[in-house]
DNA sequence: CATGTTGTTCAAAAAAACTTGAACAAAAGT
DNA sequence: ACTTTTGTTCAAGTTTTTTTGAACAACATG
């Protein structure tokens, strides 16, 4: 059966229902999230938890944005192993609850090493095999074309590489808002 | 009827068929172009153009890649808004030719130019629009709480704004390609 | 102005991505 | 050992995106 008063003894109807503000703050990371590349639907949690100060459960993500069961784990599942979303402990709960991570560096952070670095990696691949097929090529003409090509990918992989190191550092300044003036 | 010799006085066959290294070329734009968050196709032609010296048309493309004529006019046309690849004139042909760009600053410039800067200036309107939404609130609790995600959200925004600027410089540093051309 | 060539558009088809929900697993309470 | 609660998995269904191709527009040429 239902026991909502009976367990509830510290945490009263977190799964009330959604603030206008809080559906505008949602509606905004799902937007965002699918601008990333990532599904609607992590958008959504993700907006959701960023909106609240208490830790939420995967019932609490499923009831308050309607999302299935499977939609609602999968997306805390991929929030977790990006670094946007993690574990609550809180004793004496058979539940896991999850809150948002809201530094953006931490955010960043997480995006790049899941999804830029796997491809810059991907890439040093390719690159190999490009050399290794220009390696079988004789004909002056392609060959010289083909390794002018190889030439100017390796320069842009080396560049990207460098790239994201900028780009962590540049956005963990300055995390906290700090006393900026004009820009 | 279909004239080949008549017309093509200075190029023949560029229409032949791709080498296994383009191939692997046009392959790798593939991935990285959904990567991306842009159609395969766009890859693709990108990735045809990257490996020719000479520019090509429309039927060569499409005949390259054997992809439709509808998929290479909006691809073509997509990517030169991106400024990924820009029209050749070739002084008495009707044909138009394209050849890409490989200044990686200018494909970056523009990539952040079409994308991002969009996405920052929603941004800044959903941002107004929560804001509206948290004037129309007493409730202490909430709107607390409420102004509190604003101001992160407002925060993070600033920040993103100033990484863009460094983006484009970091990459447009020594933008060396070899033994390429002036520019 | 009829014809051939080049390029665009867009509705419909195909493909890819995302979500759902029911079956399953794990672990706690009875 | 059985039941209940919580969470995962994945095949099937749904939605979204991308591609196709045929109809159309533009324009040079004879």
């Amino acid at each position: 059966m239902v026991r909502f008063s009976a367990d509830s003894s510290k945490k009263y109807s977190l799964t009330e229902s959604l603030q206008e503000w809080e559906n505008a703050v949602i509606d905004l990371f799902l937007n965002a999230s699918n601008s990333f590349g990532l599904p609607r639907s992590y958008g959504q949690i993700y907006g959701l938890l960023f909106c609240r100060d208490q830790p939420l459960a995967l019932g609490d993500v499923m009831e308050l944005l309607k999302i299935s069961k499977g939609s609602a784990s999968q997306g805390l599942r991929a929030l977790r192993q990006l670094g946007a979303v993690s574990l609550a402990f809180e004793p004496g709960d058979r539940k896991e609850r999850f809150v948002a991570e809201i530094r953006l560096r931490k955010l960043v952070g997480g995006f790049l090493r899941e999804q830029a670095d796997p491809h810059l990696e991907k890439g040093v691949a390719r690159l190999k095999q490009i050399e290794t097929l220009l390696e079988d090529l004789d004909d002056s003409d392609s060959c010289k074309r083909g390794t002018r090509r190889y030439e100017i990918l390796s320069g842009w992989h080396r560049q990207m590489s460098r790239l994201l190191p900028w780009v962590k550092m540049i956005v963990g300044k300055s995390d906290r808002l700090p006393p900026e003036k004009k820009d």
